[in-house]
DNA sequence: TTTACATATACCGATATCGGCATATGATTG
DNA sequence: CAATCATATGCCGATATCGGTATATGTAAA
């Protein structure tokens, strides 16, 4: 067996760089493939198919619009990972207070000396 | 060229259902090798590649411990993830917003008719 | 030092990924 | 219908992943 599925998992979908470029870049509007690629610098084959898999995540939605097809943001999905991460949230401020508390006593030792 | 190396990229590491697993274990404390891989039904070394890839991106760290070698949560790497997911929050709460203009425009139409 | 336990690594097979190119499918226009 | 533009798919090679088993390395106790 080897990796997961990309299809149908979000986690997997968005640890594509790429494609969380596109993600980033359909926050300022819906685009066409054929943009999607130049202003990525991608092919358009390329586009083409790490919108697919975004589409197949939900990630993103497409309506026809002419001879296009224009890709949309469906930011729900990620909805799950910020929650997920979130509740480690405690955590990262956890070792933040220790950090703290490892410097404050630092200062501690140095006027003790 | 494959999938970017899964090793050096948060993105990648929590991208393994498993891995993710052992993240929310490490939660409840530290834990060694052997009881990570018992308490999560995991084979040792399968237990152990996956720690050597948590470990590789910052997400746990280790220390020994007598014979044993026990890992333990390091969570501030997910605060990335969390932050860069939350920079679509407005787009959830958006098509939310939409959602919820939609029944309420259900809402109307019933009455009118 | 020998034994026992704990962890890490090496190797393997099956499979999925990604990128590139060519090409098929779809849709619009002349 | 033919031509054109837009998008999707198929195929390929190189490579990385994951799981499993066997084994090497490391650490502590007898």
């Amino acid at each position: 067996m080897a990796r997961a599925a990309t299809t149908s998992d979000v986690f997997n979908a968005i640890a594509e760089p790429q494609r969380r470029e596109i993600l980033v870049l359909l926050r300022a509007g819906e685009r066409s493939v054929t943009e999607v690629a130049q202003e990525l610098g991608m092919t358009q084959p390329g586009a083409s198919k790490h919108l697919r898999v975004l589409r197949e995540v939900g990630l993103v939605c497409d309506r026809k619009a002419g001879k296009q097809r224009l890709y949309g943001l469906d930011a729900s999905g990620l909805r799950p990972v910020h929650e997920w991460t979130g509740g480690f949230e405690q955590f990262w401020n956890e070792s933040f207070d220790r950090l703290d508390a490892y410097v404050q006593d630092l200062k501690q030792t140095r006027k003790a000396e």
